[in-house]
RNA sequence: CGCGGGGUGGAGCAGCUUGGUAGCUCGCCGGGCUCAUAACCCGGAGGUCAUAGGUUCAAAUCCUGUCCCCGCAA
């Protein structure tokens, strides 16, 4: 397998345990990543996680703007076999078909579920129990190609859309590490999805990151542990954004979805329609996160919040 | 130069408009009450008010430059 020229796509963190796998163990001839963008207040331009690994080891990046034109430098490498991990790119299918062994990904959930681009979000968001990788062939459409092989692992309560990540992103280097062999001596299964068992998790959009309390209070807590650490579930305080970094469930109690009902020492305890949220972590326009025991220490009058509507 | 908020004891804030002995809620240390406590009472330590310069008898507070943090937008 030392001697197997592997060509890269990926982008963010989730692919950098992948990457740094294969790395240790093929001959990888590139990576391919998105373009660098400006980024935040400064404007700087950052780079990519993985391409920052790849210049580490003095591999050769390419960064088209666009796959499904710009791929002919990609093939002029001359791959065995392209793995591509959250690439964030349509690849065309003249790349599909071009390595003798195909194209492999490795997606962050357990396909047919939760297709697209954030698995892992929204299995939190919506509850999930269980999550896992897969490990797929590529095929035209979207996270549609036919299965080699999949690992399960449970969902905390506890666990975070950053934690599950920063477990699915080994899990998943791992899961390639003992397939590829079977890749390659084609001895690896080859099953097709059972398209009728298909959902699909598109990227987060902002609408999405808005708490909506008229749901209940478990669904609220997904949203909130399952938009953390990015982007981060958010709603508003006197006309001024506040984004909910961390909650728990409190009691039963409601009134009108939105209400603050309670001022906890750790929280601030608000009515969603069958019980009551208590927001534990926040963070305000211009400041930075912080518990909210703090943010209740600094403020004059702690029962004043009490009435007050979050939302608006 | 995209818009905006902010840097005050370990944490979160007030004070700045109308310059003049550093305040509040916590935390921490010591003591007390209590079966007990995250509750209550008493006492204590801890701050060159981001930084450099300017105005002034006097600057956290007014003026100018610099650094850093954060929200939005891209």
């Amino acid at each position: 397998m030392n001697n197997l020229k592997v060509l890269f796509m990926g982008t963010p963190d989730f692919s950098v345990p992948v990457l740094k796998m294969l790395i240790d163990n093929c001959n990888v001839i590139g990576v391919v990543t998105q373009p660098d963008k400006p980024v935040g207040r400064s404007g700087k331009i950052s780079i990519s996680p993985v391409k920052e690994v790849a210049l580490q080891n003095n591999i050769q990046v390419l960064q088209p703007t666009k796959i499904r034109k710009e791929y002919e430098e990609a093939l002029s490498l001359n791959p065995d076999i392209i793995i591509t991990c959250a690439y964030g790119q349509i690849v065309p299918e003249e790349v599909l078909n071009y390595p003798k062994y195909g194209c492999i990904n490795v997606h962050a959930s357990l396909l047919p579920r939760h297709r697209g681009g954030a698995p892992i979000h929204r299995a939190i968001i919506e509850g999930d129990k269980e999550s896992g990788v897969t490990i797929m062939h590529m095929g035209i459409g979207m996270d549609d190609g036919d299965i080699i092989n999949t690992r399960v692992i449970p969902i905390e309560d506890n666990d975070t859309s950053e934690s599950l990540f920063d477990k699915l992103s080994i899990l998943g280097s791992e899961l390639l590490l003992d397939t590829l062999p079977s890749i390659i001596d084609g001895s690896a299964n080859r099953v097709k999805q059972d398209n009728s068992l298909a959902t699909y998790s598109y990227n987060i959009k902002p609408e999405d990151e808005v708490i909506d309390f008229n749901k209940t209070n478990r669904e609220v807590y997904n949203l909130v542990r399952g938009l953390n650490s990015w982007p981060v579930a958010h709603t508003y305080l006197d006309g001024k954004r506040v984004k909910v970094w961390a909650s728990r469930i409190g009691s039963d109690k409601t009134t009108k979805p939105g209400e603050i009902i309670n001022i906890y020492k750790d929280g601030i305890g608000v009515s969603t329609s069958n019980g009551e949220i208590v927001l534990t972590e926040i963070q305000l326009e211009g400041k930075k996160r912080m518990s909210t025991e703090a943010f209740l220490n600094g403020l004059q009058d702690k029962k004043s919040l009490i009435g007050k509507m979050l939302g608006v």
